[in-house]
RNA sequence: GGUCCGGUAGCUCAGUUGGAUAGAGCAGCAGCCUUCUAAGCUGCGGGUCGCGGGUUCGAAUCCCGCCCGGAUCACCA
């Protein structure tokens, strides 16, 4: 790297030049501002208390030392405290000549360390994904791609919360009131039909509550002994005693819901490499609590119940064990982060789940560590902000949940009207142009979402559909397109570049600085995997194809005269094609050949 | 009330471990298609980086206090 070698002549210059040892690292180098001359920026007030003189002239004094002494350095300019180096062309054209050989340009290969193991999803079976699940699974993953990108070895799993009271809620209604209806009979999605006979049960049940209470009920009491919420109740006891009938009625429901949730994951790209199931694990965290009972870890109340006590890291007591016996949330993630630190002894273990859960999270943590699991260190909250409406967040009871297939449908349905006005490729297939349109309206959702820090909360105005203009998923895609088309020309008339010849060349500024922005990729996936960020990698991919569509505007390819630099610029926009690729695969965002 | 997160242009968002005059997009205005795709390019206007102190050569960034918004502190998940 450049900036590493610059950094190890520096320290070369200050010994020689002020009699000082010093590591390469206290050295800021930086990408030199486009209002400047030069490719890269020393910052030089740090390194005064080593010259012990001014600014400038420590500056120049460092600057004429690296131009001497560096072949790579063909000049410098020193602005305040700022000295601006420049680097000579070729090594640009020697990185560019080597990098565009390299099909994974910018991807490490996978490294020998313990596998990073990544929950996202988790889906709740009574309810469709929306608005909120979008976040969650393209977060998760994306991130996870970008781990693998980074040389991690990743598995992804998702934990579906397929058991409780909930689920007892939709089968019960649906064994009153749905006439045996079925996916196959209604032609509904299934995850859509249950979801509904969750919500009929919830309006049932307030009807009984609100009749409880005309007779004069304590409106606590009502929701308590309202007939519907018994005969749910009993229905999870003969869930959990496994009582033919009802696992029967469970089971067929629940693959209805799988095979809904399928779909949607399909379009939305979303894969895993496992998926558990909360009614095969919600068990195992009693062992754990008892474990730590015998041990005088926890502790039990009067009552019977079980609890861990907190407060000495300024935290609360938590409940781990009902009275009853049965477990908690918290019961049932111990006992699964303990099943799948079985299954990969991970050096990770992430959870995409939302902010709103830090603190069920922060405890997981600390009562592990109190349980002695040393692997507990490696538990890493992913935790990212709400997606808000203009009017606040999601509320079903307000009917403003956007759903995840309409709002993918939506999305496809503009990027056709969209295209339709502009009058394009009406020599498509119907086929050829439902898979653009698709991959259009993907695109610029995921971008949408993707391109914001995870850690923010993010606003989603529905009224304002998502933009194909600007800073957008659709501007990436139409940069590639437009490249793929410059370089389908060039095939056709038989030029086929070579890299041998561009040694020599000189590179237009444009030239040089798209190269700049290509020379940083692999640091970017760096960053972005040290960051769980895929917003860094949407807003790199930004800068990138912006740096092309001016070069492509200030200096023609095709036309140009000297084949040794038409040649180069051809094989540079074929390069930037591929990490416009590269970079767009790890958010799941494809490009089309033509838009 | 305790803890945590956030507050940057009218709106949506960037801003690497402190560095040059705080940047994009959208919206508004003005230009650019006989030349490789105008879903593009160029220009203009728009800011007390919530407020007040501090640290230092230098603060949107670090520290303290305050204001505002959100989350959480459940025998819900």
């Amino acid at each position: 790297m450049m900036e590493s070698k610059i950094a190890e002549s520096l320290t070369k210059a200050v010994k020689t030049l002020y009699q000082q040892d010093v590591k390469p690292d206290i050295f800021q180098l930086q990408k030199t501002r486009p209002e400047f001359e030069g490719d890269l920026t020393v910052v030089v007030f740090p390194l005064l208390r080593l010259s012990h003189k001014a600014p400038e002239a420590t500056a120049t004094e460092l600057g004429k030392w690296l131009t001497e002494q560096m072949e790579e350095v063909t000049g410098f300019n020193v602005i305040k405290g700022f000295l601006n180096l420049e680097i000579a062309d070729a090594f640009w054209l020697r990185f560019f000549k080597e990098a565009a050989e390299n099909e994974k340009f910018g991807f490490k290969s996978e490294q020998n360390d313990p596998p990073v193991v990544i929950e996202y999803s988790s889906p709740n079976t009574n309810k469709p994904l929306h608005l909120g699940h979008v976040r969650n699974n393209l977060l998760g993953w994306s991130v996870a791609e970008i781990l693998r990108a980074g040389g991690k070895k990743v598995f992804k799993v998702n934990l579906v919360n397929d058991r409780g009271i909930h689920i007892c809620k939709s089968m019960l209604a649906w064994k009153k009131w749905g006439k045996e209806k079925t996916p196959g009979t209604s032609g509904q999605k299934g995850d859509k039909l249950v979801g509904d006979f969750y919500v009929l049960f919830d309006k049932k049940y307030k009807e009984q509550i609100a009749g409880l209470v005309k007779q004069g009920m304590d409106e606590k009491e009502a929701a308590q002994n309202a007939p519907l919420i018994l005969e749910a109740k009993e229905m999870l006891v003969k869930w959990e005693a496994g009582d033919e009938e009802v696992r029967k009625l469970w089971n067929e429901m629940n693959s209805w819901v799988y095979a809904g949730f399928d779909t949607t994951y399909q379009r939305m790209g979303i894969d895993f490499d496992k998926i558990y199931y909360e009614s095969q694990t919600y068990l195992l965290g009693k062992a754990l609590v008892n474990e730590g009972l015998e041990k005088e870890i926890f502790f039990r109340k009067e009552d019977g119940s079980v609890w861990c006590d907190l407060t000495d890291e300024g935290l609360d007591e938590k409940l781990l064990l009902r009275a009853d016996g049965t477990s908690v949330y918290m019961t049932q993630d111990l006992g699964t982060a303990q099943l799948r630190y079985d299954d990969y002894h991970p050096q990770k273990l992430m959870y995409v789940v939302g902010n709103e859960q830090n603190y069920h999270f922060d405890v997981l943590k600390r009562v592990l560590k109190k349980l002695g699991k040393s692997w507990a260190e490696g538990i890493y909250h992913l935790s990212y902000g709400m997606v808000e409406l203009p009017h606040g967040k999601m509320k079903s009871r307000e009917g403003t949940v956007v759903d995840a297939d309409d709002l993918m449908e939506e999305m496809a349905n503009t990027a056709r009207k969209t295209s339709e006005e502009l009058g394009k490729f009406d020599d498509f297939t119907p086929e050829e142009s439902i898979r653009l349109y698709e991959m259009i309206g993907m695109g610029a959702l995921k971008y949408f979402i993707l391109k914001v820090d995870p850690k923010k909360t993010m606003l989603f105005n529905p009224k304002e559909s998502i933009d194909f203009n600007g800073n957008t998923g659709s501007f990436i895609q139409y940069t590639h397109a437009r490249i793929r088309s410059v370089l389908r020309k060039a095939k056709a008339s038989g030029i086929t570049p070579d890299k041998e010849n561009i040694t020599g060349l000189s590179l237009e500024k444009k030239e040089k600085s798209l190269i700049r922005w290509l020379y940083d990729f692999p640091q970017i996936i760096s960053a972005a995997a040290e960051a769980y960020s895929p917003a860094q990698i949407a807003n790199y991919s930004y800068e990138l194809a912006k740096e092309f569509n001016q070069f492509y505007h200030e200096l023609s390819i095709l036309k140009e005269e000297n084949p040794a630099k038409r040649d180069f610029r051809l094989m540079l926009s074929d390069f930037t094609s591929q990490v416009l690729r590269s970079a767009m695969g790890l958010l799941g965002i494809e490009l089309p050949e033509r838009m």
